[in-house]
This record gives C-alpha cells, structure tokens and sequence, in this order.
DNA sequence: CTGTTAGCGCCTTCAT
DNA sequence: ATGAAGGCGCTAACAG
C-alpha cells in the first residue's frame, strides 16, 4: 500500500538515485526525467519516510520549541509564529514544555529527549542558568532565543530597560511621584531576564527623574493573574500612598486591577496601571500599555534558525520594538486628568 | 562521539540484539546482563536513533497535534494538556496548525505532512467536514478529536447543548424574556461543531421556556473578541430591546462586553452577558460563565489516543462537565436585583 | 546525466 | 537467554 522510492523508479523507469535527485529538485537531471519521476510519484500517491531520510542523512527537519507553558499568551503567539513559519519551509515543530519549578533541576533529562530529534532549537520565554544553556549547547545544534536571551547567544526580543523606562516615564508625565513596580520572582536574578531587565528599566527611569525607590515600592511575585493581584494587595498593605503602579506585563496589570477592585478602590482614579504586552484581553479592560509583537518574533526567530542551519550569518540580536497604547487605566493622579 | 547500540554492546560485552531487549525492557534478558547494558548505555551516554527506531518498527512515539491556533485560550490549554500527556508517556508531540480559511481546502495537503511522521493524530477544536475525516480516516492511523467531534469517531468534549440550555437558563431565572445569542459563522454548519450545538441549547432553552427567538436574536461572527464586539454591535442595531446575551465563548462575551461599552450602555445594568470557558481574564471582567476544563480535556483525550495504540479499549465519547461561575456580568433585567 | 553500491542505527526473526 | 544477519527506506559517494 504504501510505495518507496523503489516503487517510484520502477514506474518512472530510472534508478532510485535518481528519483531521490528529483524529488528533492537536485542539478543534474534532465528536465525531462525529471517531469516523469515526478508524474510517477504522484501516480503512486508516493510520500518519502522521514525516518529513512534523517537516518541517512543525519538531519531531521524538525525543529525543538522548548517553552514552560503554552497556555500564556505570550508564549501561545511565539510558538504559533514559530510554528508557520517552520511549517511555511517544510519544517516541523516539535513542542516541549515542562514545568519550570524554581530550584527544581529542570533540563537534566532534555537532552536525551532532544537529541538526534531536531536539527535546531528554539527557547521560548525561558530564563535559563549558565549550567542549562551549557547542557544545550553540547546537544550541538544551533539556538535561538525568544524573550529572555542567552549570554552570546543569538536572541530576538524586547530592549526590556527601555520599555520599562518609557513604562515609567509615561506615569511620571501623568504626574506621578509615587510609581511601584510589580516585578517577576526574588528568586529570578539572571541578568537577561526580562523581569529582571525590567525592574531595572524602572529603577533608572525612576532615578533619571529624580523619584524615590523607596521600600516596598517594588514587589516580586508570579509573572500571571494571580500574581500580579497578589502583589498589588501586599503592595497597597505596605504603601498605601502609592498612585501608579508598572507591572511588568499584561496578565500581572490585570491582576494587580482586580486588587485594587478588591480594596474597594478605582482605577485610574485612585492608581494607575500600565503593563506590557499588548495582551488581547488588555482593550477589554482598558489596559493602558506597552505592546510588542509576539507572533512575530516567533516567526522572526524561527526564520533565523533555520538560516543558521544553513550556515547563513544572522544578526547577534534582534530588538523589537514595543508602542505604547494609552486606554482608560491610566490618568493623573487623582482621577482624570 | 554519538555513540551507537554497537558501542553499548561491545562496551557490555554482549550483542546489539541483547542491548535492544534490554534498554527496552523486553523479556528474555538475564537482570544481570541487563544491569551490564544499562550501565554501559549510561556511561557511554547513548541516546537512540528515533529515526533509526521508526525505521525499523514502523512506528515514531510521535502524535500530531493539529490545530488552527495555538493562540486561542481553549486551543493552548488543550495543547498544553496533551503535550504533558503525552511526553509523561515518552511520546512527542508534533504541532500542525494552519489557517482555516472557510471555503478553502484545508487539509489537502496535510495528509502528506502527517503520513509515515506520526502514530496518530489529536484533532484540536476544528470541526472537519466530512471528506476531511475521510482524508485523515486513510491515513490508517487514530484518531481521537478534542472540542467538536466527528460522527463515529472518538471525541472529548462538552455536552453544548446542554451547556447553552443552562446559561439560558441562568438568564432567563433572572427574569430575562429577550435573551440573544452571539453564534459562530453562518457558514459553520455542521451538526457536530460547537457552535452549532451550543445554537441548538439556546433555542431549544428559549422555547422550554415560552421565550420568543424572534428575528434578529442570533447573530453570527468570528470567535473570538473583534467578533465578539462586531456581533454585538449588529445585535444593538436590530434589537436595542435586548437585555441579555448568551455568547458562544468567552472570548465573544469580552467582545460583547466592549461592543456594549460603546454605545455607553453598562453591564450589567443595561444588559446581561454570560459566555463559555473559564477564560482567565473572565475573572477579571467580572463575566459569568460556564467553564470548562480544556487543559484536562486535552490530556484525557491524548491519554485515550495512547490507549487507542495499544489497541485497548477506549469510550466512544467522553463528556466533560461545565460549571456556572457567577459574576458580575449577568443581574435581573433594568438592573442589579 | 544516471546507475551502483554502501551504509545510516536499530529491530527482529531465526538459530543456537 | 543470547547471537547472527537481514532489512526498514533513503541518501551519498563513486563510477560510468
């Protein structure tokens, strides 16, 4: 039922060689042979077996997307960009996730599960220790970054200070003096983490303009809903003077809304809110913030790996950029403005 | 460097048959020679050839995923289910989406892309038109469909009609006579896709009930929030007397909910809306719903699909429950009650 | 331009 | 319980 490459060449007349040359669309076969391997193997409803050709020729044509979760909407749009534009070059997408618990060893056992299944692979969204990126790189095929990078690593993402800093300079163009931060865990310290990148963009911002860092204004917590809220509560609990807060994306802002709903307070009247992301669900709520592209970089990273497959230089990093969208959770304090 | 089974077997001084057995578990095999080869196998750090394995069984431990978009909350939670599911069980999962452009053929080259690739295929949210069920049936491998079914197929899902019947129901208790529904396109029409069904609940709700489903009521438009909102704004425009909205998901209530915003009209004071999912933002807007557990859907149905391989028996039909979560969107009509 | 011929790495009878 | 050997389907030199 199902035909080989022999069945084809049998009925085109010509040696499996040359089927193999014309399929793939290699030089040195006449137009016309060509044309009659061609007629063959769909006469034959002829499908090569991936199997039989990564095992002769080492390669997979299949690309690794290692990512902690898929249901997150930044990762659900860089794993779907990354997915069409592997798919777009006839290359597949093999998902993993894991859960990523802090302390816990997390990519011990992923190289084995990677290697010699993918040619490539792409980290999505994932902080990584110097240790794992080292696990990685000795699977020895080609990486590329989305979101946070990777010392000496090729990376597509935000410039994650500067966001910040345009983040808190739209607050303190409001007026504000008193601008907390709802940051990602204590525990997340990798330099080229976004959450860290981000604090960081709020602390000069904040600096540049002469506006107190003052203690408790910064909050760690989970980088979702449920965080972003419950940081907001231990942030009003420790200052209750605040009157903007920067959460570092979309799904903390809007936890850190349904906080100060909690609370019996309103938004913009009594806090402001900016996140990043450009999260749908952000219109929705009004959501006052700074979007980027995820679907894109996705797409874009997906595009480089498979040029560094081919030996193809690319860039060290690309930067994206983000545009800052003002909807209703933001005003001068004190109401509107 | 990458060593092969013959390494393992000469560094355990046994033959590559024996080590095959062993590192398989297969029977046949002293414990101490097996102790031997996973021993060497460790210490040699020798991964197998899935290419290799495939070629010689036939079979790849791999499962297709297909679906239109991993961006959407059911189609994430549904992925990210089943790729845990599935890797627990050594499997992997491979991602095919693809636009579904009505009208346009969709699966007509998938068949190729999935053939001699995978095990079997995990049908995400898509409901597929009987000649695409019959392209994917000669593929010859199983199939199991998560969301909208397929006749005789195995399916995990919702009882719609149901689902639709008790969020009429939640309205209409609240005092609601003119209740309309935010349905999906009008060119969807199979009997087995959810929105279909979740139309049928309403109307079936609505006329238990002695409630008229007079013209104008339904209204058709994409599923997600841009639709949502459109939809909305056409039902305002034929019906400003409606005071309740039954909407497919979640994601189209959101929408509603905007579409509502604009005119100035409030939620829900002015109308009442109620959706389907359990979306994570619901909380945060405040919209009751009728939620669904997506991400153990998608895992049950990829545990099933592992059954289905080993040739056990699995249940025709698997019906998840949804649960009422009451809000802030839906009130008694003219009002909070 | 086309055919021949080894493998690629593992699994799987068939013997022993 | 273990080994020997053929083959899975395709690619990649090397001839011609």
């Amino acid at each position: 039922m199902a035909h080989g490459i022999v069945d084809v060449a049998r009925a085109a007349g010509v040696s499996t060689a040359t089927v193999s040359r014309a399929l793939r669309g290699l030089p040195n076969v006449t137009e016309s042979t060509r044309q009659r391997v061609l007629r063959a193997a769909d006469d034959l409803g002829y499908v090569p077996s991936p199997s039989a050709a990564s095992l002769a020729t080492g390669r997979t044509r299949t690309i690794g997307l290692i990512s902690p979760w898929v249901s997150h909407w930044f990762f659900a749009n860089v794993i779907e960009g990354a997915e069409r534009a592997l798919r777009a070059e006839g290359f597949d997408a093999l998902l993993y996730t894991f859960e990523v618990e802090r302390g816990a060893r997390r990519l011990d056992l992923d190289p084995g599960v990677l290697r010699r299944r993918v040619d490539g692979v792409l980290v999505v969204g994932l902080p990584l220790e110097p240790p794992e990126i080292a696990t990685l790189d000795e699977l020895g095929y080609p990486l590329v970054f989305v979101g946070p990078g990777a010392p000496d690593h090729v990376t597509v993402g935000l410039d994650d200070v500067d966001t910040a800093r345009r983040a808190v300079a739209h607050l303190a163009g409001l007026g504000h003096r008193v601008i907390a931060h709802l940051s990602g865990e204590p525990d997340d310290v990798l330099a080229w983490s976004p959450a860290v990148r981000r604090a960081h963009g709020w602390r000069t911002e904040m600096a540049a303009r002469g506006l107190a860092v003052s203690a408790g204004l910064e909050v760690h917590g989970h980088f979702d809903v449920a965080g972003g809220r419950a940081s907001m509560h231990r942030l009003l609990d420790a200052r209750p003077d605040v009157t903007a807060v920067f959460a570092a994306s979309d799904e903390m802002a809007m936890g850190a809304i349904l906080a100060i709903r909690d609370r019996g307070l309103r938004v913009p009247e009594d806090v402001s809110v900016i996140g990043v992301d450009g999260h749908q669900m952000a219109e929705v709520l009004g959501l006052t913030t700074l979007a980027q592209d995820a679907w894109d970089q996705g797409a874009t990273a997906a595009t480089m790996l498979l040029e560094l497959l081919t030996g193809a230089p690319v860039p060290r990093d690309v930067v994206f950029p983000t545009t800052l969208i003002e909807r209703t959770s933001t005003a001068p304090p004190g109401g509107i403005g």
